[in-house]
DNA sequence: TTAATATATTTGTCATACTAATTATTATCA
DNA sequence: TGATAATAATTAGTATGACAAATATATTAA
């Protein structure tokens, strides 16, 4: 017997995603912050001193590759980010942090990291620990 | 001191929210169900006997104006859905469901509920009362 | 080695999200 | 009343998300 409270929760979490999402996109602007929310998430996954490829970019941050594609062209426009050809695949290539991209990264990353714990103010740990196993449990439920 | 893990949760909140409306979509588009998810929760909002402006329908189902101006327009299209002038404001519609968008609602809506369940599978009463309490926090935390 | 298959990336299309600006209408106040 | 401000909806522009199909290159198998 279906019920529709699930329909509720499920429009709770998208609501709320697209909240977080919001908020930090509007402090990254006021901040002058010139990246999308989306952006600097594979700045961040690149600042390893390792240049992944694409497809590897895209598993990491659960990107789709048409909109990877997309995020990187718009990176390396902004000069953040540029494509190698990958050594011994032609098909593929790897995505090199510029100096310019690392520096974005160092200067920003207390900034992002402050703006992103608004979110979370008045939760406890046991909370924080809580939301991810279910956050997880969720996910691997609908493995695809 | 800023730190890195609620970007991390973050991702993750955002992460989970778009495989469960992904996982929906799918589902959807096989029982050959012929609206979006963001296309069914204006159906089922307006499926109360009652018509309501497009300004509450985006209050009620956290849509911007512009998203549920062309949410509305799609549905009009499909015949599930009519704008109907306000009675004594002129600048305003309320938004009607017609007798085909009745009908889905009412055929579709033990389906969808069906689906929806299958994210929530696995988890405890008490897990889905604690998301919604953190989920409902973490809302209020950004008021915007 | 050639033919079939697989992989990495890109392109195209549609839908949604957010912002800013516009239009039409209504409300308010000097 | 008449100017100003507020509100409802729309339009336009950019970014992301999902899916399908195309392109180029690699890999595998007959």
């Amino acid at each position: 017997m279906p019920t529709e409270k699930f329909s509720m929760y499920s429009y709770l979490l998208d609501r709320t995603a697209r909240r977080v999402k919001q908020y930090a996109q509007r402090r990254f602007n006021q901040e002058n912050l010139d990246v999308t929310v989306d952006q600097w998430l594979i700045l961040k996954n690149l600042n390893k001193g390792v240049d992944l490829s694409q497809s590897e970019l895209a598993e990491l941050t659960g990107k789709d590759h048409p909109t990877l594609t997309r995020i990187i062209d718009l990176l390396c426009k902004k000069g953040l980010t540029e494509r190698r050809v990958h050594p011994g695949d032609r098909r593929s290539f790897t995505v090199h942090l510029t100096e310019a991209g690392e520096q974005s990264v160092v200067v920003w990353s207390p900034k992002v990291a402050e703006i992103r714990m608004k979110a979370w103010e008045n939760l406890t740990e046991e909370d924080y620990e809580l939301l991810k196993k279910i956050l997880n449990k969720i996910y691997s439920n609908l493995d695809l």
